[in-house]
DNA sequence: AGAGATACCTGGGAGC
DNA sequence: TGCTCCCAGGTATCTC
């Protein structure tokens, strides 16, 4: 699934391959998506010129001119590509932007999770507004541990759901959270209010880290993204709590176990992380 | 107000 | 073998 290093790099091709182009005509097989299409019908779009491609968290938005701009969210099995016209439609594809250098944008969702929609960018904003409640970026400078010790200290939930709080730092989903606690030797079901400055200087280490991390070993599945099929990124070789539950730990041997929090799976070693 | 629960959706794997 | 059931995931929306 896209994690926020695929989104970036997702986002860096599409804009070699969109910025420029103008849009010749869209198809809309699947109307009814978690938010439906048929506004991309209805919204005069013919001849719309591509301006520019960003990140903001897991979202993408594909600027336009006319003050416009689609907005993407990969959800878990969200998938884009350019390609030719001549290749055929996959069974999941549900949007097709026709592109006027003869190449198709092509918007495929196999739980259809994903989100595309249409938004009002007015001159200056970057950002269509639905985005501005998002957190920091944990790629940037904001990111810190003084940042991140202050806002555990005002909430009564555990570390890992905290972690996943999109409304504090964007693109940290169940595995980063839960590899992100590995690594600290944190204990996903602590109150996120009980963290030391120490602690936090140490999530906010480790998490940097391991999503540069992801960024290199997701290279193989975003030239997938454009060519083939996605093949996973070399990244799953890396998890050392996730998904392992039953297994020994990498650190001591003991059996990882895992939790229910917030409704999700969370793996963690019972010995390493207190 | 804030936090937990639930709906959304489908393919794949486990179990019978 | 073939069927049913459950799980995975992020976000919006609800309920308490």
């Amino acid at each position: 699934m896209p994690e926020l290093p695929e989104v970036e790099n997702i986002g860096r091709a599409l804009k070699k391959h969109l910025v420029g182009k103008k849009i010749r005509n869209i198809e809309v097989f699947t109307p009814a998506m978690r938010t439906p299409l048929t506004p991309l019908l209805e919204a005069d779009l013919m001849g719309a010129r591509f301006l520019d491609v960003r990140r903001r968290g897991r979202y993408l938005t594909a600027e336009l001119d006319r003050e416009r701009c689609f907005l993407m969210h990969f959800g878990m099995s969200g998938v884009v590509r350019v390609e030719p016209v001549s290749v055929p439609k996959r069974k999941h594809e549900h949007l097709f932007i026709h592109l006027d250098d003869g190449n198709v944008f092509r918007f495929e969702c196999t739980r259809r999770f994903s989100i595309f929609e249409l938004h009002e960018l007015s001159s200056g904003e970057r950002f269509p507004a639905v985005l501005d409640k998002l957190g920091v970026e944990p790629l940037e400078k904001e990111f810190n541990a003084p940042f991140l010790h202050a806002e555990a200290a005002r909430v009564k939930t555990c570390v890992k759901n905290f972690l996943m709080d999109n409304a504090v730092v964007v693109g940290i989903g169940n595995i980063y959270a839960t590899e992100t606690l590995f690594a600290c030797g944190i204990d996903p079901r602590r109150r996120a209010s009980t963290l030391t400055l120490p602690e936090c200087k140490k999530i906010v280490k480790h998490s940097k880290e391991i999503l540069a991390c992801a960024i290199e070993s997701g290279g193989t599945t975003i030239s997938d993204f454009l060519n083939v099929d996605g093949s996973k990124g070399e990244f799953v070789s890396e998890l050392k709590a996730y998904g392992r539950t039953g297994c020994p730990c990498f650190k001591c041997g003991t059996t990882i176990e895992s939790v229910q929090l917030g409704g999700r799976t969370s793996a963690f070693c019972p010995h390493c992380q207190k």
